[in-house]
DNA sequence: TGTACATCAGTGAACGCGCGTTCACTGATGTAC
DNA sequence: TGTACATCAGTGAACGCGCGTTCACTGATGTAC
């Protein structure tokens, strides 16, 4: 046998995770199941989260990491197709991620950290351009628009915006 | 005591799974409760639904046809102004309605026909328009953007499309 | 109008399940001397 | 280098819970005659 104390428990629950809720959203997430998985005793996880919720909340974290990641330097449509990805590639991290109607003070943290540009940006272009790639991304992932790097690219391609002052109203 | 049989027992349930569903999301809803708050034993439901799964589906269905009715005979910004404020006021029958990777077929039948306009204008301008203020209404929901009529008004005010041939790449 | 009967929408008891979480514990690790 | 001890990351048993679903049932309703 390896060694008694695991080593990094906290990030092979994580990644253990991750795939559960890939599997099966994060209803189909359990604490139990993510122990299983990573071979621990099923209470384990709780040396590293104080409950299910925290789990969940490492993972929407992590998302902002990896998300930033994957968008740091890119602009414009370059951004957009970035976004869309991510999205594409990890669904119901992504859902998860934006999942909360009251972000958690850590998370909250993480995403401003990971999205301090774009929090920057706070025109209403900048809110529009965002809304469109979520949009897209959830659209295409709910499966009510074409799943395709080419219709993405057309559609991105299709967006302009005002610049100057906007109208009031 | 009113009659023995419910009389509409079908609508009470959903109309009880509606409120349980934005109280704590799909999560959150039981079939058994549903059945508690529309006062009947935790069984009636199956007279009604196969399983909490096609009720959940009823809920969705429900949505699409709330939701045509609110956009029916609005176009452009007013679309738009409409859809937002429904995403707003139903947060997770919204979330619920474009939750599924893979749209049930019925569910799917009831969203073509309150979206006929909307599936007919597959053109990249009408995908961005709609993309646009399918994010802008979850991003405002997960506590992402502000929330407000004027801070709506003015990003879908910052949308242009281009319109004519897209460029091919 | 009255009766017999089929239909069907409810009831209440019961099942088995996996879950989150707590508890007392044990074995491994690291450090002070 | 060797020993005593504190710390801490795991283990395994146990709890109580609400749930989805099934079953045999009963009371209400509607219809044929």
């Amino acid at each position: 046998m390896a060694t008694y104390h695991h080593g990094d428990l906290r990030a092979a629950i994580l990644a253990a995770a991750a795939t559960l809720l890939e599997e099966g959203g994060a209803t189909g997430l359990s604490v139990r199941e993510a122990a299983r998985r990573a071979g621990v005793s099923h209470n384990a996880p709780y040396r590293h989260f104080p409950d299910r919720e925290s789990l969940l909340t490492g993972l929407a974290a992590n998302g902002f990491v990896q998300l930033g990641a994957a968008l740091k330097g890119r602009t414009g449509r370059e951004f957009g197709a970035a976004y869309v990805a991510f999205a594409l590639e990890h669904p119901e991290r992504f859902r998860l991620m934006f999942a909360g109607a009251r972000p958690n003070a850590d998370l909250h943290a993480q995403f401003a950290q990971s999205f301090a540009h774009l929090g920057a940006d706070a025109t209403a272009a900048g809110a529009a351009a965002w809304s469109l790639v979520h949009g897209l991304a959830l659209l295409i992932l709910a499966g009510r628009l074409e799943h395709g790097d080419d219709f993405v690219r057309r559609v991105l391609g299709a967006m302009r915006f005002a610049t100057g002052p906007q109208r009031s109203a």
